[in-house]
DNA sequence: TGCATTTTTGGGAACGTTCCCACAATCGTT
DNA sequence: AACGATTGTGGGAACGTTCCCAAAAATGCA
């Protein structure tokens, strides 16, 4: 602060060699006393180097700390896309997560198509992160073999392929809690708006409400799913067709908000009364929900949780092929009510 | 492909320096023919370099480049929250604009508190960002110029600070389309929803609806407006607060979608129905507003071209304090109706 | 006090690029 | 054929760190 600056035309950068200089000691020593990964020692040349680094506002080049360590302190996270909720707060949870460890975490968007997810991958494999964390596994897509054999670290989140590492919540449980609350509350024509096949998420959650309807004694025959993407349209467009099959339902779990709510437009626009003529259960618990013109009932997913743990599996090499598991809850709402 | 890993534990990295031998030329020639920068030579010893090094696999060690070049081609974004859909849109329009310069775009967020603009900031030019992008700016705040005393390359997209380099919406333009919808449907008794006062766009859109107003002959007394965040929540509140100073109110223009979707959760625990009761205008045209129960009228804004603009203005070194203004348009949709 | 052991230190070589500069090769032009 | 002008090439020195290793200092113990 206090000295200037000696170019006339551009700040010259302050460097390691400038503090050790200022300090009468080696840039090595500097260069270890700076380390954050060392435990920091407080002998007195330790303290007085850092304060002179502090006081000539030295900040670690990253570019040429990454090129020695072979580390740039980034991990790469792909999702979907940012605009859905979901998904930005899957993003900051990981981003807090990562802060923690003291990563940073930049993030790609790939539209839920596999080739954008390669290029995605690439993108970020290219701007040498160490590490991925991935939330748009698909449960027959092989790219993950090829991040093993090229011995990328990543860890799978939200969703999972089987036998990666991942961090995800219980979804079986959270279909199963869905439609029980739907079940508890008298229903028995409960139609299911799925998500896509490959989706671990919506796989398990459409087991959590099979296992909920046949546990109820409801035969299997009468079991009313659809499968939509995990857009609004799409919710929109399989609550017309669930009812057009089903004129009689009196209940749809849909297995993520926004099918939720696309599907509310559409009762709404069919002329059906949520709660009054029919009940709805989302899944995610994204803010949105609560603020409805009619609340959604829907099932809270821990992201943080999920998020600390995806990166905690990222980052320790023993733990191949382990699976952690959030457990969701239901929040009842105004959008179910008793039959 | 075709060529193993010569070391039998880790896969050795493939450097110019392979690239080089295996092309007969020195590494000084293949650095150049790589490079992005210069306008690509078709000459043969050229191709034959690029071929080879696709063929090895080469990638460049961007930590290495960066460190010799003095940039990272990272540039970072300043957004409150990504929770906010808006501000999603905003980002990853902006990623699409600096892929296409191929910058890399990397976030980090705020919740919009001074303090953690700096922190933030602070973070993403510690990672070496060779530029800002701020969606956060403050008219009051003197944080902008102690990036230009650094500096550090920045613009402002979203919002402006009156001097700074921007790439914003014409917030005068949107407010006073919004608010001239609802004169002309008839009403004359309309509340607005603002925004925060620090924010140049709540302030434009409020200068809009004024605009409006007063070319319509409505007494400026006459003019109710309250102050809102630009959230859900705190749009219910406002709604509630207006509906109790003007209980015959029949429209309201809500600066923002977030507010207007929690006026209109409010303004059905009222009992007000929409449009029946109320007119409704939100703004910015987030993709949940057309799968609203009620679709919102609200105000499109080109996120595409404003992001397109920021970065330009960002690279370009000549156009200190220039402001670039995208036109909105207004989309009618149900939450209006003539009165 | 002397000697072995631990801890702390600094010199110098990486890490993989880019970029300067001097030199060689090619090209027109007379 | 001889000349300057243009283009292409490669050697070597950066860029700012970290990390290895040998040397120096501090410590422990008899």
């Amino acid at each position: 602060m206090t000295t200037e600056d000696k170019t006339k035309g551009t700040a010259a950068r302050v460097t390691i060699l400038d503090v050790a200089k200022a300090a009468g000691v080696s840039k090595s020593s500097v260069s270890r006393f700076l380390d954050e990964r060392l435990p920091k020692s407080d002998s007195d040349t330790a303290r007085n180097v850092r304060r002179i680094a502090a006081e000539l506002g030295y900040v670690r080049d990253m570019s040429a700390a990454s090129l020695r360590r072979g580390k740039t302190g980034m991990i790469g996270v792909i999702v979907p896309r940012l605009t859905d909720t979901v998904m930005a707060m899957l993003y900051e949870a990981l981003q807090k997560a990562a802060a923690r460890k003291s990563l940073f975490a930049i993030v790609a968007t790939t539209d839920d198509t596999p080739d954008a997810m390669r290029n995605a991958a690439e993108t970020l494999l290219k701007r040498g992160v160490d590490g991925l964390v991935l939330s748009t596994a698909r449960l027959d897509d092989r790219f993950t073999t090829d991040l093993t054999e090229r011995d990328v670290p990543y860890v799978l989140a939200l969703r999972t392929d089987g036998h990666s590492k991942s961090s995800i919540g219980d979804d079986e449980l959270g279909g199963y809690l869905a439609t029980r609350h739907l079940l508890d509350l008298g229903h028995r024509r409960i139609g299911l708006i799925g998500g896509p096949s490959y989706a671990s998420s919506a796989a398990g959650r459409l087991a959590g409400y099979h296992k909920a309807m046949t546990e109820a004694g409801i035969p299997t025959a009468d079991h009313l799913t659809i499968e939509a993407a995990f857009s609004m349209e799409s919710g929109a467009v399989a609550a017309r067709q669930l009812i057009d099959m089903a004129p009689d339902l009196t209940a749809i779990f849909a297995v993520n908000d926004n099918t939720a709510i696309g599907a509310l437009s559409e009762l709404q626009t069919i002329g059906k009364r949520v709660p009054e003529d029919i009940s709805v259960v989302g899944y995610n618990d994204i803010p949105l929900t609560a603020l409805l013109p009619t609340p959604l009932t829907t099932v809270h997913v821990p992201f943080e949780q999920i998020a600390t743990e995806a990166i905690e599996l990222l980052l320790d090499d023993e733990s191949a092929g382990t699976a952690k598991c959030a457990m969701p809850t239901l929040i009842p709402r105004a959008s179910t009510r008793r039959i």
